[in-house]
DNA sequence: CGATGATATGTCCGATACGACATATGCGTC
DNA sequence: GACGCATATGTCGTATCGGACATATCATCG
């Protein structure tokens, strides 16, 4: 499994095994995870292009620096629902987003 | 507007304005809205096409037959992580819950 | 018309997400 | 090193979500 990847997971918030890896995740748990970190992911992508801060991100979406940071961190306290509020708000086609989600993994 | 979709929206739980239809939900807000209608009528095709009842997609996903309900009716109440979850444990690959987001509105 | 099975609607309450704030870490520049 | 700015981490109170249950609506069949 790749390292980085896998400090990402734990560090979100998520408990993955010492060896056996993802055999703590199932299936769908894994691919929802990886749909999540895809989002998060697209947000910095987003923001950087733009040459936004997040304080700045943060107030269009009315929300706070934390928040944005988390989001783009795929913290386990950030829902999906508002990873896909905030590409919206933030310009993003709902086509983009569905992309984005489908991108092979 | 289109009577139907209307109806939906507002059994959902969404406040339509009289007249001036969508002007009181924002452009984000609207498209949010349709991109888990999407999903919502996404869930209801899978469930039908496999011949399941409501009751039995509730025992699989681990929840009750008037969340099913209410996740195929895209309640307010029901979350875009939710509908993508289910679709996920229902078998759906993230590809093709990509796709169904993406499909043009 | 019951009666049965499927779906829809309404409410409750425990769980979790979110905004906010404080604080920490990092990283240039002086 | 000290300052300023961007980002990360931890925690808290409140708002929203989600499973459960009750009940309602709606077919279909006898």
């Amino acid at each position: 499994m790749d390292k980085t990847k896998r400090t990402r997971l734990e560090t979100a918030g998520w408990r993955v095994g010492d060896a056996p890896d993802f055999l703590e995740l199932t299936a769908e748990e894994a691919a929802f995870v990886e749909l999540k970190l895809a989002l998060a992911d697209y947000l910095r992508d987003i923001r950087v292009q733009h040459g936004w801060t997040q304080t700045y991100v943060a107030r269009v979406l009315g929300s706070s620096q934390s928040r944005v940071a988390k989001m783009e961190a795929a913290d386990a306290s950030v829902s999906v629902d508002l990873l896909v509020k905030s590409l919206l708000t933030l310009g993003v086609s709902r086509k983009q987003v569905g992309q984005v989600i489908a991108r092979a993994a």
